[in-house]
DNA sequence: ACATAAAATGAATCGTGATTCACACTTATG
DNA sequence: CATAAGTGTGAATCACGATTCATTTTATGT
């Protein structure tokens, strides 16, 4: 006998894995999992390509792992958002503006997660993540049912149709590479934005109208047809 | 000179493009784009490989066309149903149910144009597609609250959070290959999701409380992780 | 230092599917 | 009928990227 994996050699290894996933990570979020080549997440990495193989059995496993990773810090951020003190109302209301600006902030990366198509073995994680939040929603939702701060509905379908309202707000005119034409509005679009979902998600769910200034602003800056 | 395209081979010629488009647009009702490959499309229309580029110059033409004209078909719909007399409220309700129900009767078709990862090209159409749906969502809107019918908002946030909401509602839980699902949940199910997609909606435009009976129906039907 | 075993490498291989193309077959004109 | 000009064919080629693997490098134990 003489060889056997040693601390050393299992710290750089951990080390060489966690830069595999930081490097698909940072691609996926510049340019969507469709730019994400093996050979480049190595390069990024500064492995060789076969390398990567050494920590994943595919290159689905590895964007899997790239998927939850990141989806998990967005959910928990919405979690945290629920989680704060308040009546129903108000936690959702939070978490609506979490997930929306957060959303905006990186807005490639949350179209990757929401809506790019990728690996079948991806597409299933992000069933997971849609199903994710829909979860955290429903459940303040029922809360707020349970008390009667909110009328009575189908917290499903409600939950279902917020993550769909954000999703499409935010990602859908804005998919393609029109992701600079986000950059490029202004936080004070942004914001006029993340105020508009809010106000539609909150009239959705509560049927009571809320006074916001949502008056039309700018319309006209955006493509009109 | 001694051969012109003459009427007969045009109309063969017309014939064999038509009958390419509706196999494409076969396959990818039944599988999606992912499915449908140019040989299959071929084979389908019962022709050639070859032959289908002396019709479109790229697969990303042909299938263009057919998202195209798919697309062109369900907006129809919509924009009918908005174009019947009545309240903006009605007809967008009007409109909201025509989307959601033939989005349920072919849910591959209508999960395909809305959210399906394909070519450039054909994305670029989709673009488009989410955009069609929108703005006459958009112009309805802008009725409602011309009139005062509608409180004032955002009539292109509004209108994308429509598509987004049901989109997300319809295809979103259903896009993988659940879409047997869908079919085996019976229409009762059908008819509960529609109608609370409406509500959602309706609630949303409006800011009115609706009675419509949405009370729970088997939430634990659905995996409920 | 030497031997051994694992790890890293990256060029070659493989798989998938779109696209091409040399050839055979049809159609129109004189 | 001969000829020009298409059309149709489908096997071969290409492109693109994931995956493999023979070889080299590095690490450990004696």
């Amino acid at each position: 006998m003489a060889y056997r994996e040693t601390d050393r050699v299992r710290a750089r290894k951990a080390e060489a894995r966690s830069r595999l996933i930081a490097a698909a990570f940072a691609l996926v979020t510049k340019g969507g999992f469709r730019n994400a080549q093996v050979s480049q997440v190595a390069e990024l990495a500064g492995v060789a390509t076969g390398s990567v193989y050494r920590h994943f059995a595919s290159k689905g496993e590895l964007f899997s792992e790239v998927f939850r990773i990141a989806t998990q810090k967005e959910v928990d951020k919405v979690s945290e958002a629920l989680a704060t003190p308040g009546s129903a109302l108000e936690r959702l209301e939070r978490a609506l503006r979490t997930f929306a600006v957060r959303a905006l902030k990186a807005p490639t990366l949350a179209w990757s997660l929401i809506a790019e198509p990728v690996d079948p073995q991806v597409d299933a994680d992000r069933l997971q993540y849609r199903l994710a939040y829909a979860e955290l929603f429903q459940r303040a939702i029922e809360e707020g049912t349970a008390t009667g701060e909110l009328p009575p509905q189908d917290p499903r379908i409600s939950a279902t149709a917020l993550v769909g309202t954000i999703a499409e707000v935010l990602v859908g005119p804005l998919s393609p590479g029109s992701h600079a034409a986000l950059g490029a509005s202004g936080p004070s679009h942004q914001h006029h934005l993340v105020e508009g979902i809010v106000r539609f998600c909150l009239q959705a769910l509560t049927g009571k109208a809320l006074n916001t200034d949502n008056s039309p602003q700018s319309f006209a800056e955006g493509a009109s047809s």
